[in-house]
DNA sequence: GTGGTCTAGACCACT
DNA sequence: GTGGTCTAGACCACC
């Protein structure tokens, strides 16, 4: 399947994030698979008409954890799906998004079980999206 | 009780984020209850070894959004609770840190029904020491 | 259209709150419109001679009450009009100033109907601005 | 009649201003008349469980716009009403509140007719208190 | 004493 | 280039 790809400048994510987030939907979601090329810096840059340097970015990101691997001279591609982080890294690095998850559904207000719902809420449709 | 706290100036959030968090967690957790007087602006400052603008400027977001009230020469306090947002305003509010959540899961491979574990474990351990 | 502003240094309102009066007046009168940018931070400052700092808490305050959003590295926008406040907190923040007015029309001896008159007039001005 | 007067020290108000704003309404209302004399500076501060020097700024104020005159060493009375202030004068005070009236309602969203009914609902307050 | 405002100048992340 | 954060130090109003 083609990868495809849409970010929005209006807001307040910063693009390199959304771009390493949409290729973690696609990896996870089977759309891109292991060995799967990705498209160019400057060819994707184009597609999202956003500055070369910030795809660079995500794709370096996601290089540096093991997502994707650079072959010199060929591109960019789904590297082999292997363990990367323990149990104790992933609790470390989940538990800043979940503060802050938590801290700002209390300054605004929100009661504990609309935060369990809004949570189940997305988690499903990733789930049905990946399948 | 006393008012304690800690702020990490090594750490990603900034210092004003930390500092309206920790005061929101402790009214949340009825630490701090409602006509509570909080540590002087200078004082607090002088606790966490940070610039005194910094703590006002947590101050000013916690007074805006209704959380604390200031009184002329007299300090700042722990205001009456009272919801200040729509609900449309709550959820675009916390859509972004949710979607940082869900997005930082995936990227580490954790399931859903995990995360919803550890969702519920911070919740938890808010509710049982706000009684 | 071009945007133009001036603040008075030596008067009562703060500096960060003319500016930020000025801006809701330009959106409501329809000078600024949905998408707009603003001059920049420092360009404002400059054009105002005041300091860089006072520009961002004045934009800063704009952005977190829903009238302007910031874009990464491209500047302040004018947002979307929408509520963002419930009626009652609404309500609450405007008595203040409510009092304010009727208070200092006492003081003075304005009759009510004057003091009607002169509310419509301003916001007669305002309307007919925004078409 | 006899004087009463309750000043909110948990509000936004400087406590000198409110009490202004009390004794200005007692004499347009009929309960303070010409020649009444008001509650010694240490016996009001008493009464409101403030600051002395915080009723004395307010009756200073209250002097010199010509609602009170001092009688060396007898106390402080209601002065005889004459005007004060031009019209083009009382326009010019009155301006000041009017804009952050206007300027705070346009701030939070609040529709024209909407604050027209809450000054309306003011005035109609004071009309009928004062009969 | 308290908080609120403003200035000056630095550093960082993002584009 | 953009805005966001932090520091340092000043001045003011209020109590």
């Amino acid at each position: 399947m083609a990868f495809r790809m849409r970010v929005s400048t209006g807001s307040a994510a910063p693009i390199h994030r959304q771009i390493r987030d949409r290729v973690c939907e696609a990896v996870h979601a089977g759309d891109l698979q292991e060995g799967d090329r990705l498209p160019s810096v400057r060819a994707l840059a184009e597609m999202l008409v956003v500055n070369p340097n910030t795809v660079a970015r995500a794709y370096a990101d996601l290089t540096r954890d093991g997502v994707l691997e650079g072959r010199q001279g060929k591109g960019v591609f789904v590297a082999r799906r292997r363990p990367v982080y323990t149990k104790a890294e992933r609790l470390r690095r989940i538990g800043e998004p979940l503060d802050a998850l938590v801290n700002e559904a209390l300054f605004l207000g929100i009661e504990p079980a609309e935060l369990r719902g809004l949570v189940d809420e997305r988690l499903g449709r990733l789930e049905e999206g990946g399948r």
